[in-house]
RNA sequence: GGCCCCAUCGUCCAGCGGUCCAGGACACCGGACUUUCGAUCCGGCAACCGGGGUUCGACUCCCCGUGGGGUCACCA
């Protein structure tokens, strides 16, 4: 058993494309089979280097290995389209040979005028088949004139074509639907088509996975099976991600780069698994699996085929859980590695404890600046919130300089004895802790939310607490 | 528009003829815990697109309709 993933290096690595590799991976690991990269490049215009490297490097990020393609090789290669040119050239021409396709000379002009006149007359779009009437003459005359031209298919006119999905069951195309594909284009270069279904089958592939956006033209590609005399391989198309609107997913309207998510700080295996739930599901009332676990209880009878919405806000929770599931060792490692922090100059311990206090308050690793920064820098904040709900500004002018008093005189700062301290202050005073935790968390922290204060506190140490107390002191002198 | 695919809570999934006054998760709304936020725990809200069949019995099978999507390039 053997599959594929084939994406075409045009633009940034696609979530599309980890969607398709990861069921081509799950099952092939599953199964024991083999996973092919293969890199499909025919489109000399839009296909870029930069972008195929980006891809593969993407996909290996998620951690979806694959067994043989264009960085690993492999037996069946070159596993890049642009390298097979000769071999798509040899099997045009053998379908020419045989009668199952034939050259056309139509100009682009020329086409682009029979599409409007076709269009303007309701009727059926696609090729109108003039070249297909050339005489053997007519079209060697062309030939030999130099004209260019392009290699189609020579699709039968009556009958119908049709072939076995997997988990779609039975779907059947009139061949009058069909049109006289473009197998070789004039520059040479396979059409998807055509690559396509000779590399398939070049590399022995067993199961063809691939988005439902391909399944109208499928046909095609079984009648170029047919025409080789090759058997068909087994088809199975995945529902398309959808925006919120339910459209195909598209970068316009929902972020589909994997290089977002990544800098988003998305875990992969959040992002894996949070695929994995789009449109398969485990048997059990699973929602949060490995890609091991995954690849054990893999099915294709779990496949669902309606087309599901991208929740940014299910992979956002998901990604919150896996963040919260590891250690704070761990995700500091993560957050350092990337890097989503550029505090490299901070000691590792204070790091660390910063981790501890931030890791169940943030869901995506880039967050982790934003809501950290407060022990690193001392934050602009507006004097009045110092003033805790249902307080007014004699109140902090009250308790900052007791708290102040108190805390300057602790010799144990690290949470409890703080704690202790503060409690029983406003216990005295007769003053509600929260209202004093409060004006002590704005004056330290400079944010009115933040993490827990004690602990905050003695990650801060005394000399930068007292510090900020005292230019809280200041501020609250001009509290009205 | 032609052709093709799809159709259970707002969203993701479970259900594969009776065990369903439809189950889980996200989101949302309450409550508990709590020094803020968060996390956690508990509870709540909320759906079988419509109409015909088939059957003793349909969310589950078939047909039609409707709705959504894809595709109609010398792009993939």
């Amino acid at each position: 058993m053997r599959v594929r993933a084939a994406p075409s290096p045009t633009g940034p690595p696609h979530v599309g494309n980890a969607y398709i590799a990861l069921f081509d991976y799950a099952f092939a690991r599953k199964e024991g089979g083999d996973f092919v990269l293969r890199i499909e490049d025919t489109d000399a215009e839009r296909s870029t280097r930069e972008s195929e490297e980006a891809i593969l490097q993407a996909l290996r990020w998620v951690g979806l290995d694959w067994d043989e393609g264009p960085d690993v090789g492999g037996p069946y290669g070159p596993y890049r389209q642009s390298e097979r040119a000769d071999i798509y050239r040899r099997h045009a021409q053998q379908l020419l040979e045989t009668g199952s396709a034939y050259r056309c000379f139509c100009t682009r002009e020329r086409l682009a005028d029979m599409q409007k006149l076709r269009g303007a007359q309701g009727a059926r779009p696609g090729y109108d088949r003039l070249c297909r009437g050339l005489t053997p003459e007519q079209a060697r005359e062309k030939l030999d004139a130099g004209t260019p031209f392009t290699v189609r298919l020579k699709v039968p006119l009556e009958g119908q074509t049709g072939f076995e999905d997997l988990v779609r069951g039975t779907v059947v195309f009139r061949n009058s639907e069909i049109d006289d594909q473009v197998l070789l284009k004039s520059d040479g270069f396979p059409t998807y088509h055509l690559a396509n279904v000779v590399d398939d089958h070049l590399m022995k592939i067993s199961h063809v996975i691939r988005a439902e956006e391909w399944i109208s033209s499928t046909p095609k590609h079984v009648l170029l099976y047919q025409a080789f005399g090759w058997d068909l391989p087994t088809f199975i198309h995945m529902p398309l991600l959808r925006n919120q609107d339910r459209s195909k997913i598209s970068k316009r309207k929902d972020p589909t780069s994997l290089l977002w998510y990544r800098e988003q700080g998305f875990l992969p295996e959040a992002l894996l698994n949070f695929l994995a739930l789009m449109g398969w599901s485990t048997g059990d009332d699973r929602e949060k699996f490995s890609l091991q676990a995954m690849v054990q209880s893999f099915t294709w009878n779990r496949v669902k085929t309606s087309g599901p919405v991208f929740d940014m806000q299910k992979l956002e929770w998901l990604n919150g859980e896996y963040v919260r599931s590891m250690s704070a060792e761990e995700l500091l490692e993560r957050i350092l590695a990337e890097p989503y922090t550029r505090r490299f100059d901070q000691p590792a311990e204070k790091l660390l404890q910063v981790t501890r206090l931030v890791q169940e308050r943030i869901k995506r690793l880039a967050e982790f600046d934003e809501a950290s920064r407060f022990f690193f820098e001392r934050e602009p904040y507006e004097a009045a919130d110092l003033i805790p709900k249902k307080h007014d500004a004699a109140f902090v002018r009250d308790a900052l300089p007791a708290a102040h008093a108190l805390l300057k005189d602790l010799d144990d700062w690290s949470a409890e004895p703080l704690e202790g301290a503060m409690r029983d202050a406003a216990e005295e005073r007769g003053w509600k802790r929260g209202a004093l935790y409060m004006v002590l968390r704005v004056a330290v922290t400079c944010r009115r939310v933040s993490t827990p204060l004690f602990e905050t506190m003695q990650v801060l140490g005394k000399q930068e607490c007292i510090a900020r107390i005292e230019t809280a002191l200041d501020w609250a002198e001009e509290l009205t």
